[in-house]
DNA sequence: TTGTACGCGTTATCAG
DNA sequence: CTGATAACGCGTACAA
């Protein structure tokens, strides 16, 4: 009794009696069917319960109207926020998100990059696990021409589009605000120097301090992977110095390290500017909550999404000028909050 | 030159001289076939760049192993949690993940839901927007008899899984808790009644009223959408009443609505706890950075997102048993932290 | 263990 | 403007 099998255009074309080339061209309101034709093609559609399928299409047009996104990881709020800004582009332009997450692994990326291909995504937008070395895991893309978008962890690639922000300009400016601020000995709380974004923001801080004559070495460079752990450790360390070597400001390489460390040193009884100030990176919620709030770096998540993807997709369909650049640097600027200002 | 055709297993099949049916069942490691034979496939394939096309596959076979997930939002850590947990468990077994969000919109919900249809998803997760009333959108998936499986905001439908917390008991108790402490006057910042997860707190916290021979009226009752802003308005209204008529706590339904509400409460010179204790819901970051701590509802996306998952693809797999009870409830255990205890 | 032959639902091509 | 037909790449009865 329950018919199971799929409504196909055949049977659309069946009902009215025309031939199933006209039902798909009329489908998809082609100028060159009949007006009345069409209408009468989307209102069978309608009443029989007509579904198109859109593998059988993907099959014949080879495009799948969707993009792959491979991220390190998916639960932090500066990638939410990216993927917000990501879907509703595609949602405006008809494509989907296929969404996966190396956790930080570059062999679950290699892995993700070859289900990505496999499903024939349109294009691919990636930003590479903590420690991916190279990207011959997107070889395939690149010989069929399939466009890869890099975002935030990106890689240099003459035929592929990065999108980043300025990280160098945006640590050298904080550390800058620092030093301006009178800091003398200041810290960095960085991430694997291997991932570009991590190397700028440490490049930015040093040169800052060069500009300024103020040495570094690199006791002042706390490596970790800038977890609410590693922000308690880095605290752990700062506590653990004599008073002449400790650090009089932290600039972190993102907030969530910054704002653990900052408690764990107020726990210990350092007050925050006055004994260390402090500078984060992202804008993350948690950065207007802590007290004193957090001077930080605003890297909007959304606006990189949104652009990754309407780049990507004005690439598809043709419009990007393919001599432009194709490094798209994305404006970030500072947010001078409490935890910064030393008074007198 | 730059030859431009898919490789296919007809090419495969053409490069060993055997026919392509055995080269599709060599590549699915089909028993079969011989042991050599399979072997000298897996070869050719590597050496010929074969990548297999996924949609083909699932035109013939009628499965995509592709989950859809349509959420209200992708940015809260809520949800990015619950994303994550996700696609721990699809990958684990083999499934992608094609994700979209309804911006709280029924109308886009709907286009969503009939777009994850089209791409014939093997399964859909959904949780309901803020405003959506009737679920005749999923009806093609029902009559197709494609598993739905609603998480943390759901509808009630026989032949369909949710996954949800005890929010009734959770507020229940988190409740009590403000009571035992001591608070007589509580007020409820709670979201939108419509929707089962605002209305079981809602129900619970009254419960707890009424249990210790609290009044509640209507007064007490601050619905929004819970945002920062709202939390904000909240605090505003609480600061507008007078001593005698103002609340002693507040439960609100969300950590962001309480965070921002307790912020501005103190900035108007109010004591946390003393003079309005505070509760909230989820344990997002923020109740971990304010001050004082945020007691809170441990509502582990993680776990929800693992679960839903798991729970789809068992059914997929036939494994799962469709007698059982098709309402799985996870716990939300409470977290007691300084912002609600009192002293004295 | 392997091969033959067909069909999944759609779209492109060409002819009318 | 419409129709007939082939083809996209793969999986699977059925036969050998």
């Amino acid at each position: 009794m329950a018919e199971n099998r799929e409504v196909t255009i055949y049977d659309i074309a069946k009902h009215l009696n025309i031939s199933a080339a006209t039902v798909s061209r009329g489908l998809k309101n082609s100028p060159s069917v009949n007006k009345n034709t069409r209408k009468k093609i989307a209102e069978a559609a309608v009443e029989l319960g007509y579904q198109s399928n859109t593998f059988a299409s993907s099959l014949r047009s080879k495009s799948t109207h969707t993009l792959g996104v491979l991220v390190p990881r998916l639960n932090s709020y500066f990638m939410s926020s990216v993927l917000a800004g990501m879907e509703n582009a595609a949602n405006r332009h008809g494509y989907n998100l296929i969404i996966a997450q190396s956790l930080e692994d570059a062999e679950k990326e290699k892995l993700n990059a070859a289900t990505m291909f496999n499903k024939r995504v349109d294009g691919l937008l990636i930003s590479l696990s903590y420690d991916t070395q190279n990207i011959n895991h997107l070889e395939p893309f690149f010989k069929r021409k399939i466009p890869v978008v890099f975002f935030d962890r990106v890689h240099p690639h003459n035929a592929s589009t990065s999108i980043v922000i300025n990280n160098y300009g945006a640590a050298y400016n904080i550390t800058k605000h620092l030093i301006d601020q009178g800091c003398r000995r200041i810290m960095h709380l960085g991430g694997n120097v291997l991932r570009n974004v991590y190397k700028e923001r440490f490049d930015g801080y040093r040169q800052a301090l060069k500009d300024h004559d103020l040495s570094f070495n690199e006791k002042m460079h706390f490596i970790s992977t800038l977890s609410e752990k590693a922000g308690a450790e880095a605290a752990k360390h700062i506590l653990n110095l004599t008073a002449a070597k400790r650090p009089d400001a932290v600039f972190s390489a993102n907030d969530t390290a910054a704002v653990y460390c900052m408690i764990a040193l107020k726990t210990a009884g350092l007050r925050i500017p006055e004994d260390v100030a402090f500078a984060g990176f992202n804008n993350d919620p948690i950065s207007k909550v802590i007290e004193p709030n957090l001077t930080t770096v605003d890297y909007s998540g959304d606006t990189m999404g949104n652009t990754a993807v309407t780049n990507l997709i004005n690439h598809l369909k043709g419009i990007s000028n393919l001599y432009s650049t194709n490094s798209i640097t994305l404006r970030a600027d500072m947010i001078i909050r409490a935890s910064s200002l030393k008074k007198g």
